[in-house]
This record gives C-alpha cells, sequence and structure tokens, in this order.
RNA sequence: GCGGGCGUGAUGGAAUGGUAGACAUACGGGACUUAAAAUCCCGAGGCGAAAGCCGUGCGGGUUCGAGUCCCGCCGCCCGUACCA
C-alpha cells in the first residue's frame, strides 16, 4: 500500500473551516466547567504578523486547547492594538488616512492569523480604534476624572523647533528630530495625569502575591515604583549670593547618616533656584537651556557627561553653622525625583565622587567598611557604599549606617529653622504620575472642553463619543486636531458659550490597560457588565514578550484599581500568571554592504565550515550575527510563506521545540524542514498503523509484551507532557512526543504481524499520542484522529488518563560515585531502604577497590538519586 | 548611567545542589535505489591506543558533590516613563 504525502495545503482550511461551522471556540459564560482565561498580547496592526506573533499565539493556543481538554471553560479572545504613531507616520509618507491604513492592516493580519489554526473566538474581536471601544474608554476617563484620579498638571515634552510639533522619545536621536535634524528642546505644556502614585504602595506590596509571574518581572516592577524612606532636610542658605526671596533649599537624602561626608548642593537646571538665579546670570542660563536640550528621556539624561555649574550660593550645614557647601546646578539632578535637590557626599556614592573628581571638591569618608584602619582609609576612584562603622562624623561616631540615620532623624525633626523643624521623615517613591496626553489624532480623544468661564468641564456622557473627525490633512507636521476648521468647536455642557474641546489624544498605553476585561463583555453599552467581568477575570494565563515588563503591566495593575474604584469590576489583580516569551531570532547575511533577506540564501556546508551563496547572482556571501528579525537588516521570515510552503503545524511546531519559551528562538531553514518532516512521519506512522488496529478491543494481558512497553511509553509520555505543559516548558513537551514515536516506531513497523493484545496496547498508545499532539498540532491531530476512525472533533476530547502504575519502575540504577567522581553503576529495587542501598554500595567492586580494606570516610545516600562513597 | 535577565558539544537545548549533553538540527558511516531525494539503522563533547584526564563565558569561594548557591569580572539582550 502507498502511502500519500500528508498535504497541510488541503487538510488544514479544511479542518479550519469545520471547526469555525461548528463554533467550537466560540465561548459561553454559562457553560460548565471552571473558568480559564487565556490571553496573549494583542499585536499591533502594522500590517503582517511576523514570527514572534507566531510564538506568541501558538503557545497560548496550545494552553487554551490543553486547557479545554481538561474541562476548563476557556475563553481564549483576540483584538487589536490600533492606535499609534505608524499610522500617522503611513500617513504622512503615503497619503493614506490611518484609519483606512489600519482597517486594511487589521484585515489582512486576521487573515495570516487564522491560517495558523489558533482556537481563538473572533466573535469578541475588536480594535481599540473602533469607536465602540474608544466610546468606552472615554465613560471610564469621565468616571476616573471624577473619582480624582485624572488631573491636569505641567509637564515637558520633547519640542522640535523647526517641525513645530512635539516628538516621542524615539523620534529624537542624539538630541535631534528625526525628520528636522533640528536640535530638540524641552518645552512645557498642561497635560493630563492618571493618579497612578495613589495606589504607589498597594502596587508594591500586591507584588507578594503574585505567584505565578516571574520573579524577575515582580522584581523589575519593584524597583520600577522604588520606595525608600529618608528625610527632607531644609538647609539655609547663607548671606550673600542667595537670591532674593529664597533662604533655604530642601533635600531629599536616603542616607542622612552620611551628612558630614557632605560636599557639595546640587539642584536641577528646572528647580526654582535655578529658575531664579538664572534671571541675573546669563552663563547660568546658557547651561541650564543646555541641559534641556538633551531630550527628555532618562537615558539620554543619565548617560550625558556628568555636569554642574557652581551657582556661587552657599548653603550652611545643619550640624556646623560655620560649615558652608556650595550649590551647583547639576544635569543629573532630576526635577521629578524627591525634591530636585540632593547633597553631595562623594565617598560613597559613585556618581557623588565622579562629579566632585570633575570640580575638585573635598571626599571625606565617613563609613568604615570592616577591617579597615580609620587613620589610613581614603577613597580613590571607588565610592563605597556598603556597611561599616561612622566615622569623621562627630556625634555620630561608632554607629552603625541605621543608628545614623535614625539619630540624624530624631535630632534634625527636633531642630528649629525659622520656626519650622529642620528635618521631616518621608516616604519617597520613584514612581511618577502617568501622563496620558498625546498632541497626536490617531488616539482616543480626550473627552473634555476648554470654557473661557467655566474652565476645564468634562463632556456630557450623552455627547460620548466624542469621535476623531475624518476629514483631516497630514500635509503639515504636528496635531491636526489642533489645526482642524471645525471639530474644536462646541459648546461649554456647563455654561453653553461657546467652548474649545481637549485636541490631546490618550497615550496608547490606556487603550491597552484594559482590553482584557472588556473581552469579557465586547458589546456591552458599559464599559464592562461588572458581574460577567468579576466572572471571567483575572486573565489566568497572560502570555507576552518582557519588553512590557514594567509600563504595559503597571499600567493595567492600576487600571483594575481605578476600575474598582469607578465600579465598573471588582478585582485584586488582572494578571494571575504571567509568562514572558523570548524574541525570535535570525542569521543576517550581507552581500558587501547590503543585506540579504534569508529567503535569497543557500546554506551549505563546506570542508566544516558554512558557507552562504545568493541564489539570485550564486556570489558568496557573508554570515553576520543572530539578531533580533527587522527590516532594516532583512533578516526576516515571513510566517505566511512557512506556512504557504509547510503548513501551519509544522510552523508551530517549530516555534514550540527548539528553545525554551522564555528564551529567544533562533529560526532556521533546517530546523522549519526538520519539523516538517516530523509532521510527515507522524502521519506515515499514524496512517500506516491505522488498518492494522482498527476495531481492537481492550488490553487481556496487561503483563505482556510487547504490550506493556507499548503502555507504558504512552503513559510515561502522556504524563510528562502534561507536567510540561503546565509549567509552559513546550520544548520540553515536544521532547516526550519525540520519545514516544521514536518508542512506537520499531513495534508499529511490525504491527500487522502481532498479536490481538499488542494491538490493543498500540490502539491506545496512538489514540493517546493523537491526544497529546493535538494542542501543538491541531490539524494534523484531526486528521490522524479522522484516519483512526473517528467522526468527531479532537479538540473536544478530553485529555488522556494516566495511570500512575505504569510510570513505576521495579528497579533503579544509582549513580555510583568515589569522591563525588562517577565510578559505576549500582542497580537496587526501587523501594530498597537506604541501609539497604548503603551495604550494596560497599559490596560493589568499585568502592571495595577504592576502600582497599579500609572504612569509608563518610557515605552519601540519597536514595532514588546518588551515592557517593568518600574514602 | 541605572534596574532586570542570559551565557552548556558544530548548532538549538536537557539536567528538584546528585550520572553534564535528554530530545532535536547539522554532520559522518551503512541499508534501500540505476542514481538522487525521501525513509530506515548506526556513530559522535575534547584529548588519548587504552587506562584515564579535561570540560557548562572568565577568576575565586561554599559543599561529600556546583551548569545550578555566594563574591568579583567579561560579553550579549530587555527596560529606562511619548515605539508598541
Amino acid at each position: 500500500m502507498t502511502i500519500e504525502r500528508y498535504n497541510p495545503r488541503a487538510v488544514e482550511p479544511r479542518w479550519q473551516t469545520a471547526w469555525d461551522e461548528a463554533g467550537l471556540y466560540e465561548t459561553k459564560t454559562d457553560a460548565p466547567g471552571e473558568k480559564y482565561y487565556v490571553l496573549e498580547m494583542f499585536p499591533y496592526p502594522s500590517g503582517r504578523i511576523h514570527m514572534g506573533h507566531v510564538r506568541n499565539y501558538t503557545m497560548g493556543d496550545v494552553v487554551a486547547r490543553y486547557k479545554r481538554a481538561q474541562g476548563f471553560n476557556v475563553i481564549h479572545p483576540m483584538g487589536w492594538d490600533a492606535f499609534g504613531m505608524p499610522a500617522e507616520n503611513a500617513a504622512m509618507q503615503n497619503k493614506v488616512h490611518p484609519a483606512k491604513w489600519t482597517y486594511e492592516n487589521i484585515a489582512s493580519m486576521r487573515t495570516q492569523l487564522k491560517s495558523m489554526g489558533l482556537s481563538l473566538d473572533w466573535s469578541r474581536e475588536f480594535a481599540t480604534c473602533d469607536v465602540e471601544y474608544y466610546h468606552r474608554q472615554q465613560m471610564l476617563f469621565l468616571d476616573f476624572l471624577d473619582a480624582g484620579l485624572a488631573y491636569r498638571k505641567k509637564s515637558k515634552v520633547n519640542w522640535d523647533p523647526v517641525d513645530m510639533t512635539v516628538l516621542a522619545n524615539e523620534q529624537v536621536e542624539d538630541g535631534r528630530g528625526w525628520r528636522s535634524g533640528a536640535l530638540v528642546e524641552q518645552r512645557e505644556l498642561t497635560q493630563w495625569f492618571f493618579k497612578i502614585t495613589d495606589f504607589a504602595e498597594d502596587l508594591l506590596q500586591a507584588l507578594d502575591h503574585l505567584p505565578n509571574w516571574p520573579e524577575k518581572v515582580r522584581l523589575m516592577q519593584k524597583n520600577w515604583i522604588g520606595k525608600s524612606e529618608g528625610l527632607m532636610v531644609r538647609w539655609s542658605l547663607a548671606e550673600g549670593g542667595k537670591p532674593e526671596g529664597i533662604d533655604e533649599l530642601t533635600v531629599f537624602t536616603t542616607r542622612p547618616d552620611t551628612l558630614f561626608g557632605a560636599s557639595f548642593l546640587a539642584v536641577a537646571a528646572d528647580h526654582p533656584l535655578a529658575l531664579k538665579l538664572a534671571e541675573s546670570d546669563p552663563k547660568l542660563a546658557e547651561f541650564a537651556a543646555e541641559c534641556r536640550r538633551s531630550g527628555t528621556s532618562a537615558e539620554a539624561l543619565e548617560t550625558a557627561e556628568k555636569k554642574g555649574y557652581q551657582t556661587g550660593v552657599e548653603a550652611v550645614h545643619p550640624f556646623d553653622p560655620n560649615w558652608k557647601l556650595p550649590v551647583y546646578v547639576a544635569n543629573f539632578v532630576l526635577m521629578d525625583y524627591g525634591t530636585g535637590a540632593i547633597f553631595g557626599c562623594p565617598a560613597h556614592d559613585q556618581r557623588d565622587l565622579d562629579f566632585a573628581r570633575k570640580y575638585v571638591l573635598p571626599v571625606k569618608p565617613v563609613v568604615l567598611p570592616p577591617k579597615e584602619d580609620p587613620t589610613v582609609f581614603s577613597i580613590y576612584s571607588e565610592a563605597y557604599d556598603g556597611d561599616g562603622v561612622l566615622f569623621n562624623s562627630g556625634f555620630l561616631d561608632g554607629k552603625t549606617p541605621d543608628e545614623g540615620f535614625e539619630a540624624v532623624a530624631s535630632r534634625l525633626e527636633n531642630a528649629d529653622l525659622a520656626g519650622k523643624p529642620i528635618a521631616e521623615r518621608r516616604i519617597n517613591f520613584r514612581l511618577r504620575d502617568w501622563g496620558i496626553s498625546r498632541q497626536r489624532y490617531w488616539g482616543c480623544p480626550i473627552p473634555v472642553i476648554h470654557c473661557e468661564a467655566c474652565g476645564v468641564v468634562p463632556e456630557k456622557r450623552e455627547n460620548l463619543p466624542v469621535e476623531l473627525p475624518e476629514d483631516i490633512d497630514f500635509e503639515k507636521p504636528g496635531n491636526p486636531l489642533d489645526r482642524h476648521p471645525t471639530w474644536r468647536k462646541t459648546s461649554c455642557p456647563q455654561c453653553g458659550a461657546e467652548a474649545l474641546r481637549e485636541t490631546d489624544t490618550m497615550d496608547t498605553f490606556v487603550d491597552s490597560s484594559w482590553y482584557f476585561a472588556r473581552f469579557t463583555a465586547p458589546r456591552a453599552e458599559n464599559p464592562t457588565v461588572p458581574d460577567t467581568a468579576n466572572q471571567w477575570l483575572p486573565v489566568d494565563q497572560y502570555i507576552g514578550g518582557i519588553e512590557h515588563a514594567i509600563l504595559h503591566l503597571l499600567y493595567s495593575r492600576f487600571f483594575v484599581r481605578a476600575m474598582k474604584t469607578t465600579g465598573h469590576l471588582d478585582l485584586g489583580e488582572p494578571f494571575k500568571g504571567l509568562f514572558t516569551q523570548g524574541m525570535v531570532v535570525h542569521e543576517t547575511y550581507k552581500d558587501g554592504r547590503e543585506w540579504v533577506p534569508p529567503a535569497d540564501v543557500n546554506i551549505f556546508e563546506e570542508n566544516g565550515k558554512r558557507v552562504a551563496t545568493r541564489i539570485s547572482t550564486g556570489a558568496e556571501i557573508a554570515i553576520g550575527g543572530i539578531e533580533k528579525m527587522s527590516k532594516s537588516k532583512k533578516n526576516v521570515v515571513d510566517p505566511e510563506d512557512i506556512i504557504g510552503r509547510f503548513g501551519a503545524d509544522t510552523a508551530r511546531w517549530f516555534v514550540l521545540s527548539d528553545s525554551p519559551p522564555d528564551r529567544d528562538v533562533i529560526w532556521t531553514e533546517a530546523g522549519a524542514e526538520g519539523a516538517f518532516r516530523f509532521v510527515q512521519r507522524l502521519w506515515r506512522l499514524v496512517s500506516e498503523a491505522a488498518p492494522h488496529v482498527a476495531g481492537t478491543g481492550a488490553v487481556s494481558d496487561p503483563e505482556a509484551q510487547p504490550g506493556l512497553d507499548i503502555r507504558k511509553a504512552a503513559h510515561r509520555a502522556a504524563h510528562g507532557v502534561q507536567t510540561d505543559i503546565e509549567r509552559l516548558g513546550f520544548n520540553k513537551a515536544v521532547a516526550r512526543i519525540h520519545e514516544l514515536v521514536n518508542a512506537l516506531a520499531g513495534p508499529l513497523s511490525e504491527i500487522g504481524k502481532a498479536d490481538a493484545n499488542t494491538k490493543a496496547a498500540a490502539a491506545a498508545a496512538l489514540d493517546m499520542l493523537v491526544r497529546l499532539i493535538a494542542p501543538m498540532m491541531p490539524h494534523l491531530a484531526q486528521e490522524c484522529w479522522t484516519l483512526l476512525g473517528h467522526e468527531d472533533f479532537v479538540s473536544a476530547q478530553s485529555w488522556p488518563a494516566v495511570d500512575a502504575g505504569l510510570l513505576r519502575d521495579d528497579s533503579v540504577t544509582l549513580p555510583l560515585q568515589i569522591n563525588g567522581k562517577k565510578r559505576g553503576d549500582l542497580t537496587v529495587l526501587a523501594e530498597a531502604s537506604k541501609a539497604e542501598i548503603e551495604q550494596a554500595a560497599l559490596a560493589a567492586e568499585v568502592v571495595r577497590q577504592a576502600l582497599n580494606g579500609g572504612e569509608p570516610k563518610r557515605l552519601v545516600v540519597v536514595p532514588g538519586r546518588i551515592v557517593n562513597v568518600v574514602v
């Protein structure tokens, strides 16, 4: 009998249609089974899916299908993170309307995603740029405003003085605007903020109750929130040099114990003191202007060379009226953190030390490290930030830094400066309120109105949605809403007078901060149906990239708190389980200066070295590094091509198999072909065996071979795959399935000649195998399932039950070590006691030789693990 | 700069502090074939004839035992609040 090759191009669309028609993956809130919410981070509709999407959505799909087989009522929705800058850039470059560009991209990406055979509930799909979605987001905004969670304040933006527009941080390159090339300036605008800092303490504390989040993400968020306990210390400014009206300077410090090591004070360029001084000091004004030209990103600010400007103002040390310290304006002091002013202790802070060396300021150590001699200990090029004993510090001498903190705090709390205590204890957070204003068109309009008489007035709820106008132009840079001829003009909801609409739109992070909640009732009149949201949420397993470890996840955590405050749901945390998957990377190829796409490259081995040639020209080209797939380096593999050539199951299998899911996976042609061969191998195995195992009954003799081995292999694989999927160890689950197929290949090749008992065992094993691969390769599994004589859907089958008795062995082989090095094996009964193992070990030939008649120094026995004899 | 992570054969990787290299890819040998592809079987960390020695980015340490834990480096990746 000849077996045809498995043809995914015919099989996959056929089953996808059948699943669709059966409504197999549409979720009913009242269906039986415990709820389980699987969600992958929804994509930005860039136009085409990439391998990163394939990997992300395959992982989620495996979990969804596995949980369904376990009897859960699974919800697995999909949508589009559809607002954002790329649509506006496309509008400027290609004169296409952002909406048209976005919805066309969504249409083609939807088709691509559907070809992957994902078990998604498409009936819940929406895009964040749908009016129906951002309408509800505006409702949330108004509720947040009422609850005091939204407010306006001044804040800085990157301003391009040539294009007269606000730039995103990524649009600033080396301090210049990416289009105009003009030096960027910082500008202050009044903008909208969400009060995430109201929840700072809770956002921090609750991290301890997210056991199913990666430790690294919790740590990153903890550090981002940055709670610190410190002291606000007021320094009086010395007479002469201090500007009129400013008599003191308040700094925040977490190290008051090092006060005696202070050698300077520094303030931010935008600190009130700096602004005041700059009025009469042109050089300072120029220095401050220079500080403002670096753009607003923390990275740019902090990697810039540390510079300061000595103002001539002096501050008086709180413990010594005769000790005066110079006050600098410094580019590394941030106005957003603490009070925008610091005192520098060079001996115990590296940045302060670098600053002190540059401006030749004193470096006096005040913390003595253990085992150091106070008479000779000095600081050279490295600051000491460890523990020790305070010295050179007057009344603090001999105390630990912690005791010093307390001593300084209690003394200064009770000391007086101009009728108020000099210092005050303060808990400070690094976390800042979330600025949501964007001066752009393609985003959710902020539904407020500016009235000359009434000020800032929320739009009436019955007037929502505030819709984006469609007739806009992108001829000029800047916000099209601002220059629209009529859109802004409206009447004040309060007094009815002529008024203007807010033209800022919301940060797209707002859109993605509650979409998971909207999925639970995607067509509801209100943002959520609270009962339904509470029933489905939290998301049990959320899967996405590590790049979202802080902002997106923290903003979503804020949103459920704010939505709870405003009555939209009742939930502690949005995501119960979180998994961060790695990227898909690919080798790069270069023909001279030109990057060459992998599709135009032929790789072969010559004299043990890999050689690449360009298919179109035949020329040998250079093999470059393995990098994140990017258009600029052309090292992109298009999932559509892969699915067209090999089918979705091959693509899915490959992205699951080759790397641990939290690490990067390297896409290789050979790996993809290998996955395709495995698909064919599985198909052949099942289709050759199917006629022989059809209609076999139950296993009659459970102990007979080879039936027992076949059953053991199947049950062990099922157990392993189950454990691995539970832990999202997909690559290991794949290895377990390889092992099972390897184990079945021998017996199945002779199944035609086998007895009924063996056939029955083989039939059961094949049945199990197909169920095990179903979450990962659903189309192939379905086709095999049908071959094995079933008429229903394998996706509707339950997960195979594992017989624990088949997982055990009668005897185990332990490695036998002598002095920690393996010298032999020891086979003992599985239930052997420690003493029995010890006896067996001492009786072993290698051990007797090593002991040479003597006694072992030590005998380590870990049952089921190892025996180590120390001689 | 700061915060977080990662580093194991030719390659991707496996390994509750307990046999380093499961499983796969590439490669080599064999079977089948007129031939090739596909398929099946076998081999394989390095050095060595073997016994054995060496081996998880580098340098130290803890332990009966370290890829795993601790300290110090190096390299790469992610984030750094207006990319999503």
